[in-house]
RNA sequence: GCCGGGUUAGCUCAGCUGGCAGAGCAUCUCUCUUGUAAAGAGAAGGUCAUCGGUUCGAAUCCGAUACCCGGCUCCA
C-alpha cells in the first residue's frame, strides 16, 4: 500500500505507508526539510515525525509563516513550563497556549514571578534548548490521563472538559513528554527543543484561571519566539517603534494633552495645540455631517435618573455610571454615559411624518462612563470623552439604504484622515438572549451583510455577539505599523424605540415603529487623537497640523519681515509660528523639525531685500531658497487646506 | 476591581545597606547676530505624590490613599 498526497502546487505523489511530514519535505527539497516544522493535512496540522496514515492533500509548514512560528511558540511554552517546575518544585502548571507574536504560560506558584525569576527561568530553558531534547507525542485515554496529572488540578479541570465537549466520542487526548517533562497537548510540536533558535521572555503579570475575576489568580509569564535572531530583533524593534509612537509619550512631547493628577484617573485636559488639531477634527465632523444628511444637536451632561429607567441604562449599565448626585429634595441626577436619550427626547418632541425620515440627529456629545480603574489607558481608554455621535430614525423599507449610506460615508471619512485599509465585523443575534422579531433581525443582519459587501469591505462574521437590541457592524483601520484599531461603529437597536414608544405615521396614517440606527465614525474624538498621534507618529498631514508653518529669522534685523510674512500667511489661513528665541537658525530649524512642524520658513538678508523666502517642507528634508513670498504662501495655504 | 511594578525640578532620569537632594534638556539673564538638526557663560528651579508610622535621624523602612505603567480578552 503506498500513500498518495496531493502537494499544493497540485501534483500528486506516492509515498511508503509509514512516510512522516520530514520524509515528505525532504523528498521536495533539503531546504523546506530544514524549515519545515508541521505538516497540514486536510487542514490538520500534524507533527513533522508522526506517520501519516491516510491519503490527502497536505502542505509543509515552514518555521517562518505565523503557521510555523505558532508551532514554535506552543513548544517554547512548553519548554518554559518544563523550565518552572525544574527550578520551582511546588509549583503547578495551567495553561500555555500561543498567542499572536508569543505564548504565554500559566503557573500556579504561591507568589508573583521576579524579574530575577525571569533571567533564570530564561537560563534554565536555553539548557533544555541546548540538550535537543525530543518531543514525543502519545495518547492516553481519559482516565490515564486524569491520573498522570491528578497532582495538577487545572490539567485535570481541562481533561474532564475535553470529556464533557467531545462526549462518547472522544475517550483520548494526547500528551507530549521530552525527557522528563509532560504535557497535555493538542501539539503539534517541533520534533525538539534544539529547533527553538531565538526565544525571550517578555513579562510576567497576573492573570485569572480562564479569565475569569472569580477564579484563581495565576501567575502568567508571557515569551515570544522567532525562527531565528533576526526575526526576533525585528520584533524587538516594531515594538520600540510602537513605544516611540505611543500617545502618552508624544502628547507630552508636542504639549497635545495631559492627565493631571489632581483631576482624576482617565480624565485629560486638552492644551492649546492639542485644542487646535481637536477643533480641525471637530469641524471637519460638523462639516461632513451637515453635507450628508444630518441635524446637528445639542444636549445637556446630566438628566433625571427616570431618563436612565427608560432607556435601560441603570438596569444594565449602571456599573458603568458615575453615581448619582442627589438634589432638588431627592431626585437624582445623572452624568450622561450616553448620548441617545437626549436624541430620542428631540425625536419625541412633537409627532412625526414618514415625510421627515430618515432623521439623523448629530452631536459632539462628551459622555462620562466609570471605566473600572485597571482599564484606562491614556486617551484610548478615558472616563470622559465626546463621540461623533449620530441616532438615524428610519423606517424599517428605509433602513438597507440608510446602511449603504451610512458606510460610504464612514469610508469617506476615515479615509480622509489617511487610513486606507480597513476590516469589518458583522455582530448578528444571541438567539438566547435578544429581542424583536426573526424578520427584523434577518432583514437588518442581511443589509448590512450587503452594504459591506457593496463596500466592498471585507469582513469577518461575530455570530452571536451582536447585542441583546440589534446588530452591529465595527470597523477597524490598519496604522502605519500595521496595529489594527477598532474606530467606527454602527450598531442597530429595536430596543429603545420601544421603550420610548417612538412612532411615526406612515402615507396610510398608522402609527408605525422607527427603527433606530447608533453610530460613530470616528468613535470617541480622544480615542482617534491617540491613534491619529499614534499613526502618524505625531507628523500629522498639514491640515491637521496645530502649527502649519514655522518662521525663523536669521538675525534680529530680520523679525521685522517675519512677522510680515507670519502676517500674510496668517491672512491666507495658514497656522504659522515666528521662532524669534536668541538661538541660532540651527538649533531653530531643529526645533521646528522635532515639533514636526510641516513647513519651515528661513528669512535672511536676502530675503528681506527680494520680498522672498527659503522654505523647507517637512517631507522633502531640503530647502529651497529665493522662493517668492505671494508663491510660498499660496502654496503653502493650498497644501493645508482640509479635505473636504 | 484583582495581581505585580512605579511616583525625585516643566521633561527624561541618577541618588547603594537610613546621615546636608543631583545631572542633562527646557526656563530666565547676559554675551554672540547667526542661512538649515543642539553657540557660550551664569542664575533660578524641590513639602522627594499625599497622609500616617518606625527611628536620634526617612527620598530611602512599614501602612493607607491618590495617580501612573504591565497584565487579567488569543484556551490543551
Amino acid at each position: 500500500m503506498s500513500l498518495q498526497l496531493k502537494l499544493p502546487d497540485g501534483s500528486v505523489r506516492s509515498y511508503e505507508d509509514g512516510a512522516t511530514g520530514l520524509d515528505v519535505a525532504a523528498s521536495i527539497g533539503a531546504g523546506l526539510a530544514r524549515a519545515a516544522v508541521a505538516v497540514t493535512l486536510d487542514g490538520e496540522t500534524l507533527d513533522l515525525n508522526r506517520p501519516i496514515d491516510r491519503d490527502g492533500a497536505l502542505s509543509v509548514v515552514t518555521e517562518n509563516t505565523e503557521e510555523g512560528r505558532h508551532v514554535l511558540r506552543h513548544s517554547a511554552a512548553h519548554v518554559m513550563a518544563q523550565a518552572v517546575l525544574d527550578l520551582y518544585p511546588g509549583a503547578t502548571y495551567a495553561i500555555g497556549p500561543p498567542i499572536t507574536d508569543g505564548f504565554y504560560y500559566d503557573f500556579d506558584i504561591g507568589r508573583p514571578f521576579t524579574p530575577e525569576d525571569l533571567d533564570r527561568i530564561e537560563a534554565r530553558m536555553q539548557e533544555i534548548i541546548e540538550i535537543d531534547q525530543s518531543f514525543v507525542r502519545e495518547s492516553l485515554s481519559i482516565d490515564d490521563a486524569l491520573e498522570l496529572f491528578a497532582d495538577h488540578p487545572f490539567k485535570s479541570e481541562i481533561i474532564r472538559g475535553v470529556d464533557e465537549a467531545e462526549g462518547a466520542g472522544a475517550t483520548e487526548v494526547s500528551i507530549y513528554r521530552n525527557d522528563s517533562f509532560v504535557d497535555l497537548c493538542r501539539g503539534p510540536h517541533v520534533s525538539s527543543t534544539g529547533r527553538l533558535k531565538a526565544v525571550k521572555l517578555m513579562r510576567s503579570a497576573g492573570a485569572y484561571w480562564r479569565g475569569d475575576e472569580k477564579n484563581p489568580q495565576l501567575q502568567r509569564i508571557y515569551g515570544t519566539a522567532w525562527e531565528d535572531r533576526k526575526a526576533l530583533r525585528k520584533y524587538l524593534n516594531r515594538l520600540e517603534e510602537a513605544e516611540k509612537r505611543d500617545h502618552r509619550k508624544l502628547g507630552t512631547e508636542l504639549d497635545l494633552y495631559s492627565f493631571p493628577s489632581d483631576l482624576g484617573s482617565g480624565l485629560a485636559v486638552w492644551h492649546p495645540k492639542g485644542g487646535l488639531l481637536r477643533k480641525e477634527i471637530e469641524d471637519y465632523s460638523r462639516r461632513t455631517h451637515l453635507a450628508n444628511g444630518y441635524e446637528y444637536v445639542v444636549s445637556p451632561h446630566v438628566a433625571k435618573a427616570e431618563l436612565w429607567e427608560t432607556s435601560g441604562h441603570l438596569q444594565f449599565y449602571a456599573e458603568s455610571m458615575y453615581p448619582a448626585m442627589e438634589l432638588d429634595g431627592g431626585q437624582k441626577y445623572y452624568v450622561k454615559p450616553m448620548n441617545c436619550p437626549f436624541h430620542i427626547l428631540i425625536y419625541k418632541s412633537r409627532s412625526r411624518s414618514y415625510r421627515e425620515l430618515p432623521l439623523r440627529f448629530f452631536e459632539l456629545g462628551t459622555v462620562y462612563r466609570y471605566e473600572r480603574s485597571g482599564v484606562v489607558h491614556g486617551l484610548l481608554r478615558a472616563r470622559g470623552f465626546t463621540q461623533d455621535d449620530s441616532h438615524i430614525f428610519t423606517t424599517f423599507e428605509q433602513m438597507p439604504n440608510e446602511l449603504q449610506n451610512l458606510l460610504d460615508f464612514v469610508l469617506m471619512v476615515l479615509r480622509d484622515f489617511g487610513f486606507d485599509e480597513f476590516e469589518a465585523e458583522l455582530s448578528t443575534r444571541n438567539p438566547e438572549k435578544s429581542i424583536g422579531s426573526d424578520e427584523l433581525w434577518d432583514v437588518a443582519e442581511a443589509s448590512l451583510a450587503k452594504a459591506l459587501e457593496k463596500a466592498e469591505l471585507p469582513y469577518q462574521m461575530a455570530h452571536g455577539e451582536g447585542s441583546f437590541y440589534g446588530p452591529k457592524i465595527d470597523i477597524h483601520v490598519k496604522d502605519a505599523i500595521g496595529r489594527r484599531w477598532q474606530l467606527s461603529t454602527i450598531q442597530l437597536d429595536f430596543a429603545q424605540p420601544e421603550n420610548f414608544g417612538l412612532t411615526y405615521t406612515s402615507s396610510e396614517n398608522v402609527r408605525e415603529r422607527p427603527v433606530m440606527i447608533h453610530r460613530a465614525l470616528l468613535g470617541s474624538i480622544e480615542r482617534f487623537v491617540a491613534v491619529l498621534v499614534e499613526h502618524y507618529a505625531g507628523a500629522f498631514p498639514a491640515w491637521l497640523s496645530p502649527v502649519q508653518a514655522t518662521i525663523v529669522p536669521v538675525a534680529d534685523r530680520h523679525q521685522d519681515y517675519a512677522f510680515e510674512v507670519a502676517a500674510e500667511l496668517k491672512e491666507a489661513g495658514v497656522r504659522v509660528e515666528v521662532d524669534d528665541a536668541d538661538e541660532t537658525v540651527g538649533e531653530k530649524i531643529r526645533r521646528a523639525i522635532t515639533q514636526k512642524h510641516p513647513a519651515i520658513l528661513v528669512v535672511g538678508d536676502s530675503d528681506v531685500e527680494d520680498r522672498t523666502v527659503g522654505l523647507r517642507l517637512r517631507e522633502d528634508d531640503a530647502e529651497q531658497r529665493g522662493i517668492p513670498l505671494d508663491e510660498a504662501v499660496a502654496g503653502l495655504a493650498e497644501r493645508n487646506a482640509p479635505p473636504r
